[in-house]
DNA sequence: GTCTATATAGGGATAGAC
DNA sequence: GTCTATCCCTATATAGAC
């Protein structure tokens, strides 16, 4: 990290290999497939990183901070409760469809998929949560948003939105046959949007 | 198959096998581990199943069939058409409350975990939503239900239930302690009922 | 049908030259 | 910092006795 001039093998090793853990699982992944995608040698992949397990963690810490990042910066946004939602359900369903793989990697982690000696720092996805349905008991208890469970309302929505950007297309191709297109990515935005929202609107009655 | 006298064993493989599957992926899941817990050697499993992939098969065969035949039961219960969606979401709910390992399976499936080899007959899954989508585009056309994508809404409740058995007690330990319990059984299938249900109200303005 | 023993391959990791 | 060569273990699978 210090050196510069080791800043561009290494990134394109860990872009690698989010995409090879993405596809295959931990256990499914091959160090010799991720080298040579990036033009070295096996061995000169433990030149970056001390082992296999190490080059996961860097794999899932970058994507964690990202996340994490956006959520935060998508919750400080201007207008009404209901416009940060919106922005929020906006930012993250394209952060998703921008890294699917990235997505499959943390899915996978919370159905255990990890290096045995893996001790998942929850501490992270949690913190994550917890901000999130933070913001949506506030709007609960200003009588913005009905009265529905947060928790399970946000960690619903990370799974139906994961499960669109990484399942779907295998489970369902002729829905969205890709979703990587601008097209796609709108409708589900959509569907997402108006999922939540009517799930969060009080009763007119 | 035919013969009665191995149908034990045979079970029993397969329903660890289940267990190791779910919660270790294909490529993390161990022959000997699977042995150890049925109580014989690693090599006495090739004489019920030829490889690691036939045992796979097997394994996702039965859980895909037992879903299958839960949705149309469910589809074919009495009431209207809204009684008969919570009666499809209630039992849905049970079964993959009851089988979390094989839901992580089947999860894991869609995300690329599987044998290299691996043709998955997703016909199987595809006929399964569609079966569902259908029953929603009815209640569409009588009126019934709100103009909401019958595609989306199905995938985005198989991904929203999945999730909440199979990672939100990884990610959100302190939310559902304990999945398994009939009371956090019981906080999901009201949750998830009163999302899909608030999805597909026509509005009443 | 279950066992012990063994074959065979593959993959993570290391040694050491350049 | 990248390479070639190799170590070494683990895991699937087979052989063949009982």
């Amino acid at each position: 990290m210090r050196d510069p001039a080791e800043r561009g093998t290494r990134d394109r090793i860990l872009a690698v290999a989010e995409a090879s853990l993405g596809a295959h699982g931990y256990h499914g992944t091959r160090l010799h497939e991720i080298a040579s995608r990036v033009g070295i040698q096996k061995a000169s992949l433990f030149h970056y990183f001390a082992s296999k397990e190490q080059l996961y963690r860097a794999v899932v810490e970058q994507g964690m901070g990202e996340t994490e990042q956006l959520i935060r910066h998508a919750l400080e946004s201007a207008g009404s409760l209901f416009d940060k939602l919106r922005t929020l359900l906006e930012a993250y369903v394209d952060l998703v469809a921008l890294h699917p793989e990235r997505t499959k990697i943390l899915l996978r982690q919370t159905l255990g998929d990890a290096p045995e000696s893996y001790q998942p720092a929850d501490s992270d996805s949690e913190r994550l949560l917890k901000l999130v349905s933070t913001f949506i008991r506030e709007g609960q208890r200003k009588r913005v948003f009905a009265p529905i469970d947060p928790q399970a309302l946000v960690l619903g929505i990370v799974g139906m939105v994961a499960f669109f950007f990484t399942s779907a297309p295998v489970l369902a191709p002729h829905w969205v046959a890709n979703t990587t297109s601008a097209a796609a990515i709108a409708q589900i935005k959509r569907h997402v949007i108006e999922v939540v929202e009517r799930a969060l609107t009080p009763e007119r009655a």
